[in-house]
DNA sequence: CCAACTCGTTACGGAGCCGTATTGTTTACG
DNA sequence: CGTAAACAATACGGCTCCGTAACGAGTTGG
């Protein structure tokens, strides 16, 4: 079953998330804060702010200060390495997995709906 | 021919996407203006401020300057008119297709590795 | 023709995020 | 050991965006 997806049509599922998020939502993520938000949740742990500074090619407080956000908002969890002292690991928490298959299931949804 | 596109899977182009944009992209353009540009170039025409902003859900400032920003990119264009002169129609550019042409291509490849 | 309305813009004070530079811990190593 | 390095966090000044409220230009209707 190739599940192939052309331009035009990513387009327009891109168009109705990004009207959804832009509506629905209660206070908007970054884009910065998203692609953070799923590399923690989506890529295979652990992850430090070092690790994710440099994969999204940004500077390390811009990942701190996103870890503050999202963490006020229960999204994400940190805690000291035990093993080195010196750094942090990122955890998932149960309201940032709910959100993410909430925004799946969005998705999913709005691709769906773009069918007929 | 099913396009569907499963939750897990949506999720991954999600990532990959956000991932490419907050990489490459030259500035990043909010979630905002990226929904007002999307709905100017995926929606019939005419669009005015005050009808982005009723199906955005967003005061008629936050177009305003939206539209601000994205004209000094050269993405969109205000014509005054010449109707009802109160009325402001917000037009497309070469540049902006060009831009979102982009990113659909982006989209589809993205898509597309994700198959294997 | 003038008051009421519509539309887009601007003014203002506030909140959030940015990058650079610096700080405080913790670890590595000569 | 004690100095150098690595890590995350913070301080700072600057920029962008926000929502409310006010404004000016244009239109409408009595």
């Amino acid at each position: 079953m190739a599940t192939e997806l052309r331009p035009a049509r990513a387009l327009q599922l891109w168009h109705a998330a990004m009207l959804d998020l832009v509506r629905d939502r209660d206070p908007d993520l970054s884009v910065r804060q998203m692609a953070i938000l799923l590399t923690i949740y989506l890529e295979p742990p652990p992850h430090t702010v070092r690790g994710l500074a440099a994969k999204l090619g940004v500077t390390k407080p811009v990942i701190t200060r996103a870890l503050d956000s999202m963490g006020q908002l229960d999204l994400v969890s940190r805690r000291r390495d035990d093993l080195d002292r010196r750094n942090v690991v990122i955890q998932r928490t149960v309201r940032g997995a709910l959100h993410l298959e909430r925004l799946a299931d969005l998705l999913s949804t709005k691709a769906a709906e773009l069918q007929p």
